[in-house]
DNA sequence: TTGACTCAATTACAATTGTACGTCATCATG
DNA sequence: CATGATGACGTACAATTGTAATTGAGTCAA
């Protein structure tokens, strides 16, 4: 198969809403729209035809209301989406997006703690190139 | 004023190259592309042009050349570029996208030590909240 | 001095994206 | 039943993006 194509901004904006609630027809994502988000119900019809199309949820038909459910899982969209990034703004090094976002964003101390236990439990489990 | 667009996806790549160069013509950023990348010598032309007009890069006249050097620094447009991201795919939530990295990239034990002393270096800069 | 080259500048054009409109069917209710 | 709300579905359309062709001036070498 082809890779499948990726996601525009507006349309992950719409598949972070699928995911959230699983399961959820035209009107129930157009309603969990944040507040401000100022776009109309049929666009928001138009996304979600597009990301069944590009393969990325599923949907099935409900009486004669069309529900959406995830069927690329979000993980695997968020490591190409990251992946991509990485490849773009560092050449594809993970290390300089590390670095730079422990520099640049603002972690409590709780969050490095956090991260600290992430990396403890990863030694051991890397290839140790 | 109006905020900076944003970079493109292939204006990005060429960004990258001019940041590198320091200071570039559209011959030596069409030289610098990745080999494999095959892209027409008055494309990359367009693209400086952009950058240009976008506020990212610098042009000067050098004889009758038009030279280009960074205007918007790398880090900005890093830290742009990887806001954006994380508002789009966390919710503007930067440790997710920190567990993502570790879980998911591969890290030798060297970036994990690394790594260990950012997290450490940061203890107490950070606003504990 | 005529090609062969090299650039800048302008223009083009298709694909993708963000956004919405129009039409038609269905349903519930006054 | 007429009417208003709701949705599916198809269509539209401008902006942005990825990519290139065209045109015209300057430079160099034969």
């Amino acid at each position: 198969m082809p890779p499948r194509p990726g996601l525009s901004k507006a349309e992950l904006e719409i598949a972070r809403i699928v995911w959230e609630l699983k399961d959820a027809g035209v009107r129930q994502v157009f309603e969990a729209l944040p507040p401000g988000r100022d776009i109309d119900f049929t666009t928001v019809q138009t996304y979600l035809r597009r990301l069944e199309e590009k393969g990325y949820l599923n949907a099935r038909l409900e009486g004669r209301n069309r529900v959406y459910s995830p069927k690329v899982r979000p993980s695997t969209v968020i490591r190409e989406t990251v992946g991509e990034m990485v490849d773009l703004l560092f050449g594809g090094d993970t290390m300089p997006l590390m670095k730079h976002l422990v520099e640049d964003r603002k972690f409590s101390s709780n969050d490095i703690e956090q991260l600290r236990q992430l990396l403890d439990r990863l030694e051991g489990g890397g290839d140790g190139k």
